[in-house]
DNA sequence: CCGTTTGGTCAACACGCGTTGAGCAATGAG
DNA sequence: CTCATTGCTCAACGCGTGTTGACCAAACGG
């Protein structure tokens, strides 16, 4: 077990996860450019020098804190997606995981976090689209069915508007629902 | 006239004009860290040294770059106002003005531009909000609408995402408009 | 018990940055 | 014409950064 005496290999990984932890927290606080290696070595209790020894540089580090498994969603209507992007709204607006946030808090100035959200979210917007295969435009109705969801993280976490800050996320997955549903459905639809 | 003799003085307000737009130009395509004095002194082909006599600092630059009119919309109706909003992102998916990029591609990681950027949304969605004071949760209901421009405008102009990049301006209006009028209608208006 | 591997530290380098003060050359006023 | 003003440049400082190589001590294998 790992508990009272633990082996080389175990310190050694336990080190590891420590950096990887207060890297990926203070990427998602300040982005990349901001956080420098010195406060992640620092907040893990650790020498800088043994941050390049494991990570290789900065880049690397900030690479492996982005790696955070984001399912692409799996559902066969279009409706059922929508359900799971609200869903996924609603820890968004919790408990987003520190790797998703400090990717959107870099991605608008760093190439690397960049591409990375393009790939997050250029799968979920092919699954979407996928669903919405009947509709005129279906990879643009995705698209921006995406970043409406974005947009509102962005509002929330990041801008920290005080209107949603105020409301509880199912208030919010409520009201942004029927404009997802909107933007899904062809316009023949929109009377039912 | 400012034509083939220019004084002192227009000379002096036309490096400063230059300087400026450098720094927009610059700001708006690598956000505040990883846009240097250097650079935009060498864009405005003067010497580092006078960027910081005429603004003072690296920040009083910055914030002389933010310096862009955007006007909070007025309109009588909801709806008037959406067609104004989305009027707007005609622009934004078009030739959006270098001050308007900066902010958004500063106010994630950047504390003034954050600020800069909660100033410019609060006014749209409280004005926006004052239209919707019949609805419920009015405050609520303009803070998703701005977001959603918002979210398209990153996906379009600082994600770069294909499908919003091939499509039309008008195109997108089109498909968003339903959605925001989701957004600002009270859901017993929504069967009509 | 000895030698080697290895998790970890220390001090330092090189570089780029924002910022500064002295200086230059042309323009303006008298 | 003269001299002060001023738009502008030059060279440099100080600092914080990412990154490196020498070093130490504890854990391991024989």
């Amino acid at each position: 077990m790992t508990g009272s005496h633990p082996s080389r290999a175990e310190r050694r990984q336990a080190t590891e996860a420590r950096i990887l932890d207060a890297a990926r927290r203070l990427f998602a606080e300040h982005g990349f450019d901001r956080t420098t290696i010195r406060a992640v070595a620092t907040s893990a209790g650790v020498d800088p020098a043994l941050v390049m020894q494991y990570f290789g540089s900065k880049r690397g580090l900030f690479a492996r804190a982005l790696e955070v498994v984001v399912e692409p969603p799996s559902g066969d209507g279009a409706e059922e997606l929508i359900d799971q992007l609200l869903g996924g709204l609603g820890t968004k607006l919790g408990d987003l995981p520190d790797g998703t946030l400090a990717t959107m808090r870099s991605m608008l100035t760093d190439p690397a976090a960049a591409e990375h959200a393009r790939g997050t979210l250029g799968g979920q917007i092919g699954a979407l689209s996928d669903a919405l295969a009947g509709a005129d435009d279906p990879g643009l109705r995705a698209a921006l069915a995406i970043t409406t969801i974005v947009g509102a993280t962005i509002g929330y976490q990041i801008l920290g508007l005080t209107e949603l800050r105020g409301a509880p996320p199912e208030r919010v997955a409520e009201l942004l629902r029927p404009a997802l549903r909107a933007l899904t459905e062809p316009e023949s639809e929109r009377q039912r």
